[in-house]
RNA sequence: GGCCACGUGGCGGAGUGGUUACGCAACGGUCUGCAAAACCGUGUACCCCGGUUCAAUUCCGGGCGUGGCCUCCA
């Protein structure tokens, strides 16, 4: 089956083959470890979470090798740092802040039931690649130094552009920013700058006496380069990032190893916005991963981790998409009604023997329209519930290949269910609440009834008894 | 101001030059002591104006609206 994925640069659909079967290499680019990752932060890591998981099966999970980037210095990070932590040495303060935000972030990541990419480099431990990238370079007439800066050459390129398709001249027309008086050209862009004391600093490339840190696209070039050769398959990452970043990141990979292009395709996830508006911590609609999964912030209540991922992938994942509480009650309400469609025929999580539905590759192989592999979702779903086991089956398998954590479905394995007072207090409920039944005695059978709402314990009277589970 | 996207029923959201998407919600029915769940059924759509066409929600042009980028923001 062929896998057909949009690519930015050529704005087509078209099908994708790997430059090397045996080794598909992919790179998107990761967070910069400065705060609590948010909502718009998890939409790339689970739509190309979702592509990573596609491909294994595709071309075996052993080849294919998913490059996610961790980076950790950044003036936002200095910034941060200073300010959370002003009595430490700069330094100090920048790991402490690094640490902290990495390990909430892969926890948060984790909990969203994204697979650890195969790599994740840290920036900091790739400054040598960064300082051989500046060097070429230099040496191939497309850098040049200036006041202790490296900068890139934009006229030294006739494709920059491209990608984020306008010109040189449209950019510089449009242009609003104060030009730095070393540079050549107003677009030129920052491959390494001079720190200022306290700042990082490593040894500077190209004979500049000040110690340096890199700037912020060189680095992603570094780094795709180390793990994954001049030139690779799939380069991701958010819509925002195609100017300037992966322009840029285009610019230093093509301009060093002389190649046609860096990435075989180049995709891009569409912007979240919340409740309508866009996040900003000024609206006081910022909304973090960990908000939504461990508080009851927004919508006032805890949510799954298999509804914030459905939530997610509802939409393709080139469309906008609006972030609500509504949306979340719908995903909640397809998931249970998921789980009752399995719950019958007893499917365990973590059952190795499910296989994935083909019409589910199907709709993936279509540019990951996942939207379209939902709604093959709802008629496995409505064929189980007919009593039909393998459609069952097929969406469990389709449901743990999406990452969709089906351990947590089952309201049973609520905290509740593990305290046996409790359960028997239940089940004591239900015995007398019967025995009025039996009696027709409804009026005492609907009291017990209620009592048993205010526990939070919804009844269902079905043929062969009751059964109850904690409400929704 | 320049550039780039997007605009489908109450809501979410695929897709297509002519044929039911799908889901959530709503409504009617079956079942049930009543509920709940489940099942059956029902309704409402393709931003506006032109053009191409036998036929456009689908292609082209213009308009309006929303969003993104041009500010190291996924």
């Amino acid at each position: 089956m062929d896998l057909k994925l949009y690519d930015t640069l050529t704005r087509e659909k078209r099908v994708f083959v790997p430059l090397d079967p045996s080794n598909v290499r992919m790179y998107v680019c990761g967070p910069t470890v400065y705060d609590f990752a948010h909502i718009g932060n998890a939409r790339p890591v689970i739509v190309f979470d979702v592509l990573f998981r596609l491909l294994r099966h595709l071309y075996g999970a052993a080849h294919v090798t998913y490059v996610r980037n961790i980076t950790d210095v950044d003036d936002k990070i200095n910034a941060r740092a200073a300010e959370e932590y002003p009595d430490l040495p700069l330094n100090e303060a920048i790991r402490k802040v690094t640490e902290k935000t990495d390990k909430q972030f892969h926890d948060d990541v984790a909990a969203l039931g994204c697979l650890p990419p195969t790599v994740e480099p840290r920036a900091t431990e790739h400054i040598a690649e960064m300082k051989a990238l500046i060097e070429r370079l230099i040496a191939s007439g497309n850098a040049y130094v200036a006041d202790s800066n490296v900068l890139f050459s934009v006229r030294s390129m006739p494709d920059y552009g491209k990608l984020a398709k306008r010109s040189l001249d449209e950019m510089i027309a449009g242009a609003r920013v104060e030009v730095a008086p070393y540079k050549r050209d107003p677009m030129d862009f920052i491959l390494w700058k001079p720190s200022k004391p306290g700042e990082p600093a490593w040894p500077s490339p190209a004979g500049i006496a000040a110690p340096g840190r890199p700037g912020w696209h060189i680095e992603c070039s570094a780094m795709s380069w180390k793990y994954l050769g001049e030139t690779f398959d799939i380069h991701g990452g958010g819509i925002d990032l195609v100017f300037p970043h992966h322009e840029d990141e285009i610019a230093q990979s093509r301009c060093a190893f002389h190649t046609p292009l860096m990435a075989n395709f180049w995709m891009h996830n569409g912007f979240l916005q919340v409740e309508g508006e866009k996040m900003a911590k000024s609206l006081g609609n910022f909304v973090t991963i960990h908000e939504l999964l461990a508080t009851d912030k927004f919508g006032a209540m805890r949510w799954d981790r298999a509804v914030l991922r459905l939530a997610m992938i509802k939409t393709h994942y080139r469309q906008p998409i609006d972030w609500t509480v509504r949306a979340l009650e719908e995903s909640k309400a397809i998931i249970h009604s998921w789980a009752d469609a399995i719950q019958p025929h007893i499917v365990e999580p973590y059952d190795r023997s499910l296989s994935v539905p083909n019409l589910l590759i199907e709709a993936l192989c279509d540019d990951l329209n996942t939207p379209l592999a939902l709604a093959e979702m709802h008629k496995m779903a409505h064929a189980a519930r007919d009593g039909d086991e393998t459609s069952a089956r097929l969406l469990a398998g389709a449901a743990d290949f999406f990452g969709l954590h089906r351990s947590a479905w089952d309201s049973k394995l609520d905290q509740h269910i593990f305290d046996s007072a409790f359960n028997s207090r239940v089940d004591d409920l239900i015995a007398a609440r019967n025995q009025f039944r039996k009696a027709r005695n409804f009026a005492e059978s609907d009291r017990i009834r209620d009592e048993l709402a205010k526990l939070g314990v919804v009844l269902h009277d079905n043929k062969d008894g009751t059964t109850w589970e904690i409400a929704r």
